[in-house]
Order: C-alpha cells, then structure tokens, then sequence
DNA sequence: TTGTACGCGTTATCAC
DNA sequence: GTGATAACGCGTACAA
C-alpha cells in the first residue's frame, strides 16, 4: 500500500521543469540569478514534486551543515533548559539547527558525544563549563570546529566562554547570609569533580568566609548530585549536626527546593529555625514555600549571547570573545537571621 | 595559526595502510570480513590519524542515518524533560541519536522542523499527540519516514502511539475529587486547541460529571498558557467568582503550582479552604506545598517504550503498534473535602 | 543566463 | 581476503 517512489531529487526536478539540475540548485539558493521566467517554471515544478533537498548531499557539497551541536549534563531537570531554549532560538534567526544530547555529567559519555556531533558536521559546539581533559580540546582544534563554553565565565581559560562568575555569584550571596548574622554555615553542592561551576560556587563561599575572618575548615559541607531527592537527604544529615547549623546554602535551586522539603518533613521551620539558601534562580525558586532567596542566571540572555557568538566564531567573524553575564542576589523568604542565640 | 590540514577521510587512512579503501571501511562496519593482520595495520592508521568517519557521506552512501528526530511543544519547563531523557537513553542504547527541537506550541513551526529533521534524513521521527494537519502526515508517507506519536494513546487514530489515556485519566480523577464530596469544580485548562492532550483532560472532567448528573455547563473554565503565572492568574480569577469554587482542576501540574502560589498570596489556604490538582506529577508536584495530589504519569516508561516501538518500524520489524501506559491518581495534600456547607 | 561535468567521503557490487 | 569502481544528491567552476 502506498506509492512507493522514494524522495524526489534535484535531478526529478529538473526534468520536469525542462531544465538542468545547475538552473534549479540557483533558482535555490540565489534565486537573482535566473531570470524571472524559469524561475517560475522550476519552484512551479519542486512545490509540485514537493521537493525537499537531500541534507546529506548539501553538507557533502557545500561542507558545512548550518548544524550547531551542544552536549549539556541532564536534560532532567530544568537547569539548562531555559538557556538552551533561548540558545535555540537565537540559532534558529541565524539559520542554524541545534542538535542536543546529554551527558549525565559522564566525561567519557561527554566525549563520545562530541565525536559524534563533530562525525556528523556541526560547524560549531556549545560545552557547559571548562573542566575537561585538554586532548578533547585538541581534537576540536584538529577538526577546525570552533567551541564555545557556557554557564561559566572565566576570562583566562584557553577557550572563550559566555557564562557568569559562579564563585563571585555566590561569594555576593555568603555576604548577605553573613550580614544576616549568620556564623554556622553547612553547604549542600553538587559534585565537583569535573564540575567547575559547582567547584567555582563553594570557592566563593569560602572566600566570603575568610573576609570574614572565619576558619573554613570548621564549615560542614556535603556534595551530592543535583537532585531533590539528594538535597533532602544531605540536609536531614545537616541537621543531626551539633551545633546545628543555622543556614544550610545549596549548589542550586533543586538541591535547595529538595532541603526544603526535607525541612518541612522534619518540621524544622524555614527561616525561623533554619535558613536555606539557593542558586540558578528556576522557576522552582519563587514557588516552594518558603520561596527561595537565590542568585539569579539570566538564562536566556546568557543563551541567546552564547548563539550570537557562537555563530559569529562559525562563520569566521570573531576568534571566540568571552562575555559576561552578571547575576544578582534576589532576595525572598528562605533567608532570614539566625534564632536568638541560646 | 594552527595546522591547517583538514580531517582525514578514509582515502587518508587507505594509504597510510597500505590497503584500498574498501578494506578499511570493511575494517570499521564489519571487521571480522578482514584478515587479522591487515585489520591490526589499518587500525593503527586509523589510530594515529584519529579518523573519524564522516557522518554525510555515509548517509548518503547508506540512505540510513540512524537519527530520530522529536518535535516537542516546549523545553521550556519540565512536562517533556523526562520523558525525552528516557527516549534518548534507548535510543543510544540501539545505536541511534537524537535530534530534538521545540515548536512552542505553534503549528507552523512544528510543519517547518518536520521539513527540517526530515531533510536531515532523520529515520524516524517521534511527534507529540495527535492534533495535526493530514497535509504533515501526507507529507511523511511520501517521503516514507515512519513517525510515532507519544504523550497521548489513542488506539483509533491513524498513527501509531505510545502513551496515556489522557481522558480516561483525568476522568478517574475527577470521580475522586467528586468522592472527597466536591460540586463547585473550576478548571484551569491548557490551550485546547490543537493540543488533543488537553482536550481529551477537559473531556475527561466533564465525562466524570455527567456520570455525576451535574450539568458541565455550569462549571467555570479557562484556558490559559502552560506557565505558572497564567495559573496563578486564572486561579485568581476563579477565586472571585461567587459562589466560589471549592476544588480548581489543573491542566498540568505547571498550572496547578501557579494556583498554589497565588492561594498562599491570597492567604487562601489550600486545601482547606480550595482543593487544588494537578497532571504529570512532574518533580514540582512533590515539593510544592501543600504537595500536590495529581496523576501520575511514568514518563521514563513512556520514553523507552516510545523508543523501542519507533525503531522497530524503523528497522522494518513493525508497522507500528499502538502502545497504553498506565496512569494512576497519586494522592497527597491538596486534595480534601471541601468546607463544611456555608 | 544556462548547461556540463566533476568532486565531496562513504558503502556496496563486483571481479580477482 | 582484497581491490577497483559505481553510485548517492548536491553545489559550482567552467564553458557555451
């Protein structure tokens, strides 16, 4: 059942308006030069015959597939989506496709995915964060495909990155926590290992605690994967501690959303009893109860900054300059002074 | 700067191996056709040039190119996060890649990415619910590419799809919240038109209605974006209403959070005052507070199943056969009988 | 302005 | 077991 004639070509085209396969591949791509008249006849016969060209063929002609590849950690959180949405879309008002895969914060998954989207012709690849083994970097530079690194700001790297300071984010917001009178700080982050955002987000931490003249050593800190699930957990253990800590500041807004519910099943009040503190600023952060103060990302700044220059590196009209986003500190309710001391 | 040589094909290789090149793709795709020796000599050149196959030429040589492509409404929040997540991951494991790409939720969009991904010479390709011009699925048979619809089961349509009886669903919910003693039912609903998902969710309620004998005229509904700020405004807007609403059914469970949180703005309490539900039981259901009692949907389930069925047609194993996934109401919080009668 | 003919890198079909 | 060689569909010098 069905017709079974496969996919028209060029060349099906060209027959049917009575013309060469040249003349339709103009009428195409520069369709100013071929005059009006044939013009007319060719797109007659390609919206007759429905024609679609062949990918493949062009990239194979042309050697350049209009592809943007990115390789993000999870898509099973909303982490990256804002971003790559906007990422995406810039792409799509510069003519480019995105194609998307994750990791699961694996290298050796990383890796192999890069390979594949370079195998398969990107002109251009977006990674999340720096921290990566300097032989994948050599083989994009072999493979002449230009790479961007995003979520991540750091002006001496070796590759260009549209990103903001993580450390200097959260820094900004151990600050406020430690205005708030806050002394007992325990931090829930991500795993760090090959991580540099998270690494970046406990440094500020720790810097902000210096300038205060507090030892860094005594501050408890679990790292976890950035799941709800696992913020609960880190933060029941938080909370045997003795002393208690009086805010418990995560690595982002699930770690954080996750703490929270773990508070509520405890019934250890939030801020009264306990402060919580998160990162990212996703839509969870202003729905759990108590909403989240937090570092706010211009997600889809950062993604559509990180398209605009990534396409300009593709298409040969910048080396890779590296832009910075700024965050701010959005104040809401999980924060608040410690209780009286007792 | 830098080499300026370009990636090696497989001529390269052949040489550097002193073998033709068919011997060296024989090496790649089926090496056990080739004498151990040469197959050693050629995979140290293949080593050391760090060939990569070029993924065009070899969909053009094939007419295969192992890709599936999905066209989702939105990555903008989570409802198709997980669910993806789980149908890459399959994908991976049968050796194909993904290509994702968002249509917002706009017909023509999603027309223009079909035309794109198809191009592309995607294999298969993965569509949510059934909602579409018969133009687009023409268009699929002509050019022979198999598609399977998710997110929405319906074995009498004329596409193939692995999902949920999202009707039958939401009905079973309803009759629940019908059981807790509820008559004043308010809907917030997602765009219906050109989304049979929420239809079939609207239909759903007011099927469990009329079983009731209420009449559905009566009932309030409005129809407003998947995002938290249009729930919580509809919510608001229900809440005016006199008599006022004692449950207001959500569409997604993206809807019913905005609900949550306008509640709390309104100092209505949820649920003794309002009895608030969801759809999806995404990870926001379980953390919002009071947590939300919705149904649950097993996206990972979903993904795979959807992914092992749309290879299978791919590969000329199946015609494409329609597949149920169970949902079940989850109950948590916000659903209780409503206040005693003014 | 339009047509001819070749190359892009791979796989598959033959011979050898 | 291995090597020529012909596709695959498109873009583009170059020629007309």
């Amino acid at each position: 059942m069905g017709k079974n004639r496969s996919a028209p070509t060029l060349n099906d085209v060209a027959k049917a308006a009575g013309v060469s396969t040249a003349t339709v591949s103009r009428c195409l791509n520069s369709p100013d030069r071929v005059i009006e008249a044939t013009r007319q006849r060719v797109m007659q016969a390609v919206e007759s015959l429905r024609y679609t060209p062949n990918f493949a063929a062009r990239v194979m002609a042309v050697k350049r597939s209009f592809t943007i590849g990115a390789i993000i950690p999870t898509m099973d959180n909303a982490i990256f989506a804002r971003g790559l949405q906007a990422f995406q879309d810039q792409l799509r008002e510069d003519g480019y496709t995105l194609l998307v895969s994750s990791s699961a914060y694996d290298p050796e998954a990383e890796r192999e995915q890069i390979r594949t989207l370079v195998a398969r012709g990107a002109d251009g690849l977006l990674l999340i964060g720096h921290a990566r083994e300097p032989e994948i970097y050599e083989y994009l530079e072999r493979h002449q495909v230009p790479s961007l690194v995003a979520w991540s700001f750091e002006p001496d790297a070796t590759k260009p990155s549209v990103g903001f300071n993580n450390s200097e984010a959260m820094c900004e917001l151990a600050r406020r926590v430690l205005a708030a009178g806050h002394r007992r700080i325990a931090l829930i982050s991500g795993i760090t290992k090959g991580n540099d955002r998270a690494q970046a987000r406990v440094a500020g931490i720790q810097q902000a605690l210096l300038a205060e003249g507090l030892a860094i050593k005594k501050f408890p800190l679990i790292e976890t994967p950035y799941e709800i699930d696992k913020g609960a957990e880190a933060f029941a253990r938080l909370m045997a501690l003795d002393p208690r800590p009086t805010v418990v500041m995560c690595g982002n807004d699930v770690l954080a959303a996750g703490a929270l519910r773990e508070a509520q099943r405890l019934n250890i009040s939030v801020p009264e009893q306990v402060s919580v503190t998160g990162f990212d600023d996703i839509e969870l952060a202003g729905i759990v109860h108590p909403a989240l103060t937090t570092v706010h990302v211009p997600h889809r700044e950062m993604g559509r900054k990180a398209a605009r220059e990534l396409v300009a590196m593709v298409e040969g009209r910048s080396l890779g300059k590296s832009v910075c986003i700024n965050t701010h500190v959005v104040t809401r309710h999980s924060l608040a002074p410690p209780p009286a001391a007792e």
